[in-house]
This record gives structure tokens, C-alpha cells and sequence, in this order.
RNA sequence: CGAGGCGUAGCUCAGCUUGGUAGAGUGCUUGGUUUGGGACCAAGAUGCCGCAGGUUCGAAUCCUGUCGCCUCGACCA
């Protein structure tokens, strides 16, 4: 490829609306160009990455015996009412009318069309175990897109779907697809990946691992043991609260006035935040009360804990006058609401606290948990409630845990039978019998991985592309070719020789040499073929690698068996 | 959906307070000088000032509405 007729306009100034460094870069190096609000084009450079990156998923697909298919991406209204999201998922799903007002949508997710292709062609427990799978456009219509290509509306997704007749067997299956997925993003140059324990969320099912990338701009927070193999999203982290033995306390009133936060109580009475008791107050989706979670002073609560236990959405909740409670004033000492009570187990064993006593402008002191609240208008119930915090003892071994963010490169997940259920996808087992087989999906977004391979490798100047998704493999610079036209035709036949071999991008351009390096640096190529006037008069050219690790100049008549040597190191160094 | 912000040249932005008919840098084109980390000189092209309505003799500028985009939050297979 000459760089002069590269479609991709590179510019160095940083675009107002990015501020993730994939996302600068992918802008800055002529990667992508966004066309509407999470919606994006990519020009050639990244869909030559983008085409890498999905041969090597495709190649472990196809290791774990996956069938590559193509499922559509408009489907009709009637297939995801079978399952019932058509009704259950939100307006993230679009939704639209053909011409003759047939109700369509756009696909999301494919384990709808993934039964609905299995359900006709493997009748037989002979068939199973089995993995379809396709890379394919994926339309979710997301409330906020951010961070150019991690959080967009439209992309591109591996998406798998495994169909098992026992559960052991899914279960092992899993474990193969989790492997592969390690190899997956192995081979594609990621070093910082852990997989962790995750929500389930919309998809349904048992037990799910996200794929993530820990990098600073992420989206999630990620609980991370380095003692033990725990890992897991805050989302679904268990939290086991440190505790601190107390004598038990003489309940006491205090006068408080206007002290509504727990940042004006220990303040006030001279405590450790974790001496304190609080109260939040959750709206819950499709019911008149309010919920009531008390959790001591030094945690907050985890929504999404919340909405598992209550099993439905939750809201926090800022009251309104009918309500029997009296808001930052809230205490489990003398309450009496008709809302419903939640503990966390935070406060297992607390004594000696400091809590609302659910009168304007008064505190308690001295409340002890088990003796004033337990067992009296309340059940001696513990929940696990609590948002993980940074350096919580971890929840399987008790030491120290890291709170990291983290991007989501890909997830897998158990599903069971909900969707051959609800679709009816039966097979005969041997015995004769009809049976509901157990599916497995996985997915991984290939646009993530994209810009997550920026985030990963990247300097002050542009990307460092792994070689095994590179643009190109090597660029070649020809500085002040116009002046001396035996560079430009040195260039000339040091590309034309190693086309044969490799993936060359040519910069055929008479730029000045900060230019052209500034460009290649935008380019990102691992490997850089410079060649000068310099270093021509001597019979020499210059060999860069683009993360400086090696800058060597070599004898013309070398040139070829050193670049064999540079690749053959780039690519050894992947596996490390 | 909540809170804030921004829409002016391909890109980054000034001009708006105080209304008088469009600017800079960069990029692009042409010519020349340059040539190892975003060089210099000269000439040139490029604008429905997001859109619609209103006020006014006159609107990029003031008012109303609307659309688009960004950041934070809520949400997120």
C-alpha cells in the first residue's frame, strides 16, 4: 500500500469531543470517523486490524469445533416474543415497521435466532453437543455512547451459542471457551485481561464471567485478590465486612440539628465513620413502599445486589410526605413503618452506634444492633448489601483486595434452558424421550478489542500495534526523496521486495521527516524500514521498531535477513 | 431519563457581552526554498455561523422553539 493514496486523514490535534486515549488516537490516526452518535465508519487502516482480530477469533471458534453461520440481523417482532423479550427488554431494542407494518427489530443479541436455526436442525442427541457461532453487526440503542469505539450503539460481535444435553457437559464446554477465549486475546497482544465472576443481568442464567481489560478508563469496577483467584465486578461482588468488637452501648438521645449525613454525624460525635448507622431508602419498580436498607455509616449499598434480592428494579428514593419515615433522621431503634426492612450484614455484631431516631433533628447513641433491633419489629436477617470497597479483605480468602476499572472485552455465559424453554426447542434423547437441551452463550466485541489494544499499547505519539493485528507489518519511510531521487527508488525496491513477504505500507510522500515519523507513529506498524540519504551514502538503512526497543542500522545487502530476524522476534514476543 | 456544556472553514478555535453582513492557526491547491521528529516564503480555494420561527432598517450576535453532539450520573446481553 502507498501511504499517498491511503484514504485517512491524520491530524495532530486532539478532537474536541474524545477524551480516552483509543479514542484520540483512532480519530487522530485516520481509524474511524463517527457518522451519528455511537455510530461509526472505519477506514482502511482499521478494518485491517478489525479483519486480524476476527480471523484470530474465527481460528479458536473453530478449535472448540464452533460452526461458523450468519444469522440476520433484522428479525421479525414474532421470534422475540416466543422468548419474551421483545416485551421484557427495554428501548434499547429497536424496534420498526416494514412497509406493510409488520413489527421488526434490530438485532442485539442472537440467541433468539440461535434456537430458532437449532431448534430445526438438531432433533437428534446424536447432534450434541454443538456451537454456532457468527461475527456479525449488532444494533443496541444505548442511552449514552462514550468513549469512541467501547460504548457505541452499532458494532461488530463475535457472538457463540453452545446446545448441550446435561449441564456437566456444559460446564466443561464452558471451560473450553473460556480457554479459548484466554488464547484469543493471548494472540492479539493483550497481557492485562482477567476474566471475573459477573452479573447476569438481561441475558438470564447461572453463572457468567466477563472478560475484562483493567485499564484506567473503564467502566466497571473490577474486586481483584492478589493473594487468591478471586475476581469479580463490584456488581456481584460478595462483601465481607471487616469488623470491630465494641462493648455494648446505653441507648441515648442527642440533639442533631439538620445533621442529615453521616459525614455531619461523626463529625459531630467524634466516631470512625464505621460507628455509625445508616439508612437508604429505594423506590422499587412497580410498587407503591419504599424499601428500607440499613448498612453501617462506612458502606454504601450495591444496587445491583439490591435489585437481585428484591427481584425487581430499585431506585433510590428521596420520599415524598405520606411517607411513615423521616428522612435523615431513619434509625432500626423504635421504627415503625409499614416500608419494608432490610439489614446488611455490615452490621452483624455492631454495638456501641450512632443512628436516626426517626424524629426531626435526633440521634441515637449506644444503639447495639442484635440487642435493640433484632428479633424485636425486625427478622435477624442479614443480607449482603454492601458496595465493595478499595481494600475490603477479599470475600473467598480475606486478604486485602484492589479495586480496579475495567473494559469488557468479552463474557460467557451459562444460560440453562430459557430460551429452548420458552422457544420450545426440543430433541430426542436416547431413551426417547423429548428434552429441553442447555445452551451456553459468548460473546466478544471485536470493536472493543480494537480500541482496548490501544488502551493497552500505546505512547505519547499514537498506538503500538501487536504484530498479529497490525495494519500493516512494516512501514517504510523514504526521507527527502524529492530532493534525492535515488532514495525514493531505494524505498521503491525495498518495498517491491519485501510485498512479497509481508504487509508493507509504503510512505512515497516527499514530507519532511517529522511528518512522515509522526504519521508512522499514528500508524502504529511495529516495525520501521527508514531509509535516507544519511544513511544510503554508507549503504545502510535504518531499522526502528515502533516501541523504540530496538533502532539499529543495517548493510543494504543484510536489510531482508534482518527483517526476517525483527519479525520473527516480534511475533516470539507475543506469546510472553 | 437527570445535571452541565458545545454547535462558526476538513480539524482546533476566536468573534456573540455592547446587532452593521466572516476571522486566526492548522489542513487543502499552486509555485519556489527546504529535508532525520509535525520547516519557510508567496499566491489561492473553502462557510445555509446546526435548523426553524420571532424582534429589528439590519441577526453568527438578542428572544423562542427544535435538532445534533460532548462530559458526568442513571441504565447497560
Amino acid at each position: 500500500m502507498l501511504l499517498s493514496k491511503l484514504l485517512g486523514e491524520r491530524f495532530k490535534e486532539k478532537p474536541a469531543e474524545a477524551s480516552m486515549i483509543s479514542h484520540i488516537f483512532l480519530l487522530r490516526g485516520g481509524y474511524v470517523r463517527q457518522v451519528a452518535t455511537g455510530i461509526y465508519s472505519l477506514l482502511p487502516p482499521a478494518k485491517r486490524i478489525v479483519a486480524k482480530i476476527e480471523q484470530i477469533i474465527r481460528e479458536e471458534m473453530d478449535n472448540i469445533d464452533g460452526q461458523e453461520v450468519l444469522f440476520p440481523v433484522v428479525m421479525p417482532a414474532e421470534l422475540w416474543q416466543e422468548s419474551g423479550r421483545y416485551e421484557s427488554v427495554g428501548s434499547e431494542l429497536l424496534r420498526m415497521k416494514d412497509r406493510n407494518g409488520h413489527s421488526l427489530l434490530l438485532g442485539m443479541t442472537h440467541e433468539e435466532a440461535s434456537v430458532h436455526m437449532a431448534r430445526t436442525e438438531a432433533t437428534s442427541y446424536t447432534k450434541f453437543p454443538f456451537m454456532i457461532y457468527q461475527i456479525q453487526t449488532k444494533f443496541r440503542d444505548e442511552p449514552r455512547a462514550r468513549g469512541g469505539l467501547i460504548r457505541v450503539r452499532e458494532f461488530t460481535m463475535k457472538d457463540a451459542y453452545s446446545f448441550h444435553t446435561t449441564q456437566e457437559d456444559l460446564a466443561e464446554y464452558y471451560q473450553q471457551c473460556h480457554e479459548a477465549y484466554e488464547k484469543i486475546f493471548r494472540r492479539a497482544g493483550f497481557s492485562n485481561i482477567v476474566s471475573v465472576e459477573s452479573d447476569t443481568g438481561m441475558m438470564g442464567g447461572s453463572l457468567a464471567h466477563e472478560f475484562m481489560l483493567i485499564s484506567e478508563g473503564g467502566e466497571d469496577n473490577l474486586v481483584l485478590c492478589p493473594a487468591c483467584q478471586y475476581r469479580a465486578n463490584v456488581e456481584v461482588s460478595a462483601v465481607k465486612p471487616s469488623h470491630t468488637e465494641r462493648p455494648e452501648g446505653t441507648p441515648s438521645l442527642h440533639h442533631t440539628p439538620g445533621m442529615t449525613t453521616i459525614e455531619d454525624l461523626y463529625e459531630f460525635f467524634k466516631i470512625d465513620k464505621s460507628q455509625t448507622l445508616k439508612a437508604a431508602v429505594f423506590a422499587v419498580e412497580g410498587q407503591e413502599k419504599p424499601i428500607v436498607v440499613f448498612l453501617r455509616g462506612d458502606y454504601d449499598v450495591n444496587e445491583a445486589k439490591l435489585r437481585r434480592v428484591v427481584g425487581a428494579n430499585v431506585f433510590p428514593y428521596a420520599g415524598n410526605e405520606e411517607d411513615d419515615l423521616c428522612f435523615g433522621f431513619i434509625g432500626p431503634h423504635g421504627l415503625e413503618t409499614s416500608a419494608r426492612v432490610f439489614f446488611d450484614a455490615s452490621l452483624m455484631g455492631e454495638n456501641d452506634l450512632v443512628s436516626g431516631a426517626n424524629q426531626k433533628d435526633y440521634h441515637y447513641t449506644g444503639i447495639n444492633v442484635t440487642k435493640e433491633c433484632l428479633g424485636k419489629s425486625f427478622p435477624e436477617e442479614f443480607y449482603d448489601l454492601a458496595k465493595a470497597r478499595q481494600g475490603d479483605p477479599c470475600p473467598a480468602c480475606g486478604h486485602t483486595t484492589d479495586l480496579r476499572r475495567g473494559i469488557e472485552m468479552g463474557n460467557i455465559f451459562q444460560l440453562g434452558r430459557k430460551y429452548t424453554e420458552s422457544m420450545d426447542m426440543t430433541y430426542v434423547d436416547s431413551d426417547g424421550q423429548r428434552r429441553h437441551p442447555i445452551m451456553g452463550c459468548y460473546g466478544i466485541g471485536v470493536g472493543r478489542m480494537l480500541a482496548g489494544a490501544i488502551e493497552e499499547h500505546h505512547d505519547d505519539y499514537g498506538p503500538i500495534w501487536p504484530i498479529s493485528i497490525a495494519p500493516w507489518q512494516i512501514h517504510i519511510c523514504s526521507l527527502g526523496a524529492g530532493k534525492s531521487p535515488e532514495v525514493g527508488e531505494a524505498a521503491r525496491s525495498i518495498y517491491d521486495k519485501l510485498s512479497a513477504r509481508y504487509e508493507v505500507l509504503l510512505d512515497d510522500r516527499d514530507v519532511t521527516a517529522g511528518v512522515a515519523f509522526a504519521d508512522a507513529d499514528l500508524l502504529g506498524v511495529p516495525l520501521r524500514v527508514i531509509v535516507g540519504k544519511r544513511g544510503l551514502d554508507k549503504g545502510e538503512i535504518e531499522l526502528v521498531r515502533r516501541d523504540k526497543s530496538v533502532r539499529v542500522m543495517v548493510p543494504l545487502e543484510n536489510l531482508e535477513a534482518e527483517i526476517d530476524a525483527q519479525m520473527k522476534a516480534l511475533w516470539e514476543e507475543l506469546g510472553s
